[in-house]
Formats: C-alpha cells, sequence, structure tokens
DNA sequence: GCAAAGAAACCTACCATACGGTATCTTTAT
DNA sequence: ATAAAGATACCGTATGGTAGGTTTCTTTGC
C-alpha cells in the first residue's frame, strides 16, 4: 500500500512534501475542512507518519505559514539587490514577488498563505507583523501614500487570481505589473 | 426551555435572525469552525428548526452570502445615483462601498463575507459571478486599466484592515480613499 | 361561521461518520 | 543497540443530518 514503510526515509523529503501538500489541500478545501488524512494521502504517508512530524494540526498548519513567510521573505530580499534605484525598492520588490506568486496560479503553496491569514487569528498576527516590520526597515526608500498604493493594488490583484475561478490572463497581468512599476517612480 | 414553540410563529422573522447570527458567529468563530448548534443557540431556535429553513449547512452558508451580496448591490445602486459624472461612476461606487464596510470594523456581518470568500472554493466562485456579471454590465463606463488599479486597491486596503490586527486609522484611510478617487477621473 | 384537514413551523431524540489525537508496534538508519 | 521514521489500530467526541413527533397557521367544505 503506502511505500513510505518500503522505500529508503528520506525525513525531510517527506516533511518538504507535508508541507506543499498540506499548503495544496488548504488551498483546495479551504483551510477550515483541512483534514490531516487528506494531507497525509497527498503526501503518500500515514496520519501517524504525519504526526510523527508535525505534533498537531496547528502545529503543521503554523509550519506551512512559517514556511512561506520565509520564502517569501528571501525571494523579497533577492528581487531587492537586483534593483539600483532606491526609491520604492521594497515597494519594487514585494510586488514582483506577488505577481510571481500569482502567475503560478491557485495552485501555487502560496495561495494557502494568504487563505491561512484570514482564517486564522494567530496567522493574522504573524503577517501583520512581518509587513510592519518590512515596512519599518524601509521607511526611508518606501514610505510614500503612492507606493502604499501601489503595495494595496499588488494585494488586491493576488487576491482577485486566487478569487477568480479562471485567474486572469498572463497578458493582463503584465499589463498591470508594468502600470504599478510606474507608479513606484 | 425553547419559546419558539408556544409563540406568535413568524417565520419570516425567525429565518432573518438566523441569517444574522450566522453571520455574526462566522465572524468570531470563523467559518471552519462554525456549527449549526451555535447559529440554531444564537437566533433561540434548535438546530431542527433551523434545519427546517435551511436544509443543509452549505444551504445556510450559501444564504448568508447570498444575503450580504443583494445589501452589497443595492449599496453600490444607491451610490451609483448619487453619481453624476459618468467615467468610472462603478468603480467610485465600489470603492466607497467598500471603505464604509471598512469602516465599520471586523464586527460587521461584512467581514464574514470576506472570510468566507476567501476560505470557501464555492463562495468563491460565487463573488466571481457576481463581480464579472458587474464589470459587463459597466464596461462602457468602466474598462480602463487605471479604473482596474483603483479597485484592486481597495480590494487590497479592505483585506489589510481585516488583517491588521490594529485596522489602520480613520484618517489614514480617508486619505487614501481620496486618492483613489482621484485616479478614477 | 366553523370544523376538519392539511401544511408549515418547530422540537426531541437519535444515528452515522469523520476527525483529531494516542498508544503501540515494526522497520530503517546510525 | 538505540533512536528516528513510519504504520496500524483504536478511542472520544462533536457535528451534520434524519426520523418522526407536536404545535400553530391556513385552507377548504359545508
Amino acid at each position: 500500500m503506502s511505500e513510505a514503510h518500503r522505500r529508503e526515509k528520506q525525513p525531510e523529503q517527506v516533511r518538504r512534501s507535508l508541507l506543499d501538500q498540506a499548503a495544496r489541500c488548504a488551498v483546495d478545501q479551504g483551510l477550515g475542512s483541512l483534514t490531516l488524512q487528506a494531507v497525509a494521502d497527498a503526501a503518500s504517508v500515514t496520519k501517524g507518519g504525519l504526526l510523527h512530524h508535525f505534533p498537531s494540526k496547528q502545529a503543521l498548519i503554523d509550519a506551512v505559514f512559517q514556511d512561506l513567510l520565509q520564502k517569501l521573505d528571501a525571494q523579497i530580499d533577492r528581487l531587492m539587490s537586483e534593483d539600483d534605484s532606491k526609491r520604492g525598492g521594497f515597494t519594487r520588490a514585494y510586488i514582483d514577488a506577488f505577481f510571481q506568486v500569482t502567475l503560478e496560479g491557485s495552485e501555487s503553496p502560496w495561495a494557502a498563505l494568504s487563505i491561512s491569514c484570514m482564517t486564522d487569528p494567530h496567522l493574522r498576527a504573524l503577517w501583520s507583523d512581518w509587513m510592519q516590520k518590512r515596512l519599518k526597515r524601509h521607511a526611508e526608500t518606501d514610505d510614500h501614500s503612492d507606493l502604499k498604493i501601489a503595495r494595496y493594488a499588488a494585494d488586491g490583484i493576488w487576491l482577485a487570481n486566487l478569487t477568480e475561478t479562471n485567474g486572469l490572463s498572463a497578458k493582463e497581468l503584465d499589463a498591470l505589473r508594468e502600470q504599478l512599476k510606474n507608479l513606484t517612480k
């Protein structure tokens, strides 16, 4: 049946798979009706195996969220290092990061972040903290109402792409991105 | 015990109460952990009574959502009738409606709409439909990329206000709204 | 005008199931 | 040998839903 018992054990890989599949399930079924069994199945592990890696459901969810936040952090830092002009550097990176995520479609684990963020007050706080820290860190270059609007619009677009059954076309998205980035100049 | 059995029956009123309380519960506990019992209790009806009005949990949730969408529709229509310039009329009404909702804070039944919208894929589709119909209806006056960005930004702000533990200040919100509406001219 | 019948509104009691979590056992790696 | 990885079996509970009863409203026949 499950092959995890017979194959070579690569716990790190299993852990990764669990995180990814959990994110995926959260998108498909909504975090509320997310079930340990479903996640375990999707990762080809039994529920017991899952609970070995994450001692509770909440622990799993938290881990997913932290993982995604970490990736987002890295992504933004990378994008910022490629940006030579100072003003709005963070905002541009933010926009690009979000569009990149958006392009990956609703199957991307990133989509889970948003959903989790709304549902769970605890995660909401985490996100809020992250954002506020980041804003404070780049206050000198990115504290302007135009930039604020650009960031909010990026959020909205990202949200829309989750919401719409048929996401926006790549062409539309590209045009929107250009327009937003123009706002940051 | 429950007096619903002895009092004069006013099914319409009970139905309303069920919808309202369901919305309220969805805000408090999150839609995921929304329970029929809790809603029934809040409306002073037994679970059986609730299930008489709404044959399933999903039916109840859908009804709540539809109800709120209907209210939003009316609100937007009203705002549009007060707007004399043509271009961007819908977008301005959309922005105003969302800011009005945002100002009411997270206790408003509208907050439930948003959360539900993210969580439940089925509701996501309903919202998407609503939006697309509305956009088609106002294609002549509101199909422009600037307006699109303004709407997305409104979504983002609304989202941020749900997300942030301490919502944005009324002053900030006002400034943002003005700025957005300027984009629609 | 008024029973009687039928439908609608609502309640009580119950079932089935699915879910999170525990306890324990087997297999693999070091 | 020991610990980690993973599987299996099981438990308690809460929840959505069903069945069928009881009370109130509405319609119909006379």
